[in-house]
DNA sequence: GTCCGGTTAG
DNA sequence: CTAACCGGAC
């Protein structure tokens, strides 16, 4: 076997420091958005949709329009096809449109409107994944669930120097860290605090390692200091 | 764990 | 154009 040091899941007790660095950064630097002033499981899980793939000043009209004309699940679920091209529009999300309303449909008629609480349950929806799910769960219902998108796999890569298998999200090596951050008193706020600072200190493209609190045990080697 | 679709940022 | 992205299929 070659290199398992690189390959290993960091100590608990590692992950636990990187992650009280991040919650420290976090407290100040934290990023407001509507979607992040409510815990409704529904709004949480049709934020997360739109803000696949979207950034997310650019979703954040699109979320109010959407929520006022469709306060709740049962109003979205009886919603026209066309009437939801039209607010979504702007996201250039019209191929996946049909997502938002099945969702809404399938939440009704499976679960009672109750949007579920299981990974399992939350995955078969469409066009939620993986990501949206584990999302929904911290965020929304503040459970212990992990995360893992593009972003936190850069930041893993670089701050622990570990080698990850090609699509680096579904290695079960950066699963297991991600799980591991998540395992504490606030799942809803480490979570919300590694996307943040992928998305503003540790960015794929000149990441602003001179401002990094983390830089101290971080293995990345910065290529401008 | 890998490839691909449909889409956007650069 | 190409690279990157996440869900879905395999």
């Amino acid at each position: 076997m070659m290199n398992q040091l690189s390959e290993r899941v960091p100590s608990v007790a590692n992950i636990r420091l990187f992650r009280n660095k991040l919650i420290h950064w976090f407290n100040r630097n934290k990023r407001t958005y509507p979607w992040r002033e409510t815990r409704d499981p529904f709004k949480v899980l049709i934020a997360e949709m739109m803000l696949r793939r979207t950034k997310a000043d650019q979703v954040k009209s699109v979320y109010e329009k959407l929520f006022s004309e469709y306060p709740d699940l049962e109003s979205l679920a009886s919603a026209e096809n066309k009437k939801l091209e039209n607010i979504l529009y702007p996201l250039g999300l019209k191929w996946r449109t049909p997502a938002f309303g099945l969702v809404a449909k399938d939440v009704r008629e499976k679960y009672q409107c109750k949007v579920p609480e299981t990974r399992e349950e939350l995955s078969e929806l469409p066009g939620v994944g993986e990501y949206v799910a584990g999302a929904v769960l911290s965020v929304a219902y503040g459970k212990k669930e992990w995360i893992v998108d593009s972003n936190i796999v850069r930041l893993f890569r670089r701050y622990f120097g570990i080698k990850t298998s090609k699509e680096g999200r579904r290695d079960k090596h950066v699963i297991e860290m991600a799980k591991i951050y998540a395992l504490g008193r606030n799942p809803r706020k480490f979570n919300l605090a590694i996307l943040d600072f992928t998305a503003l200190v540790c960015t794929p493209k000149n990441p602003k390692c001179d401002k990094c609190t983390l830089k101290r045990n971080c293995h990345y080697v910065c290529s401008q200091s």
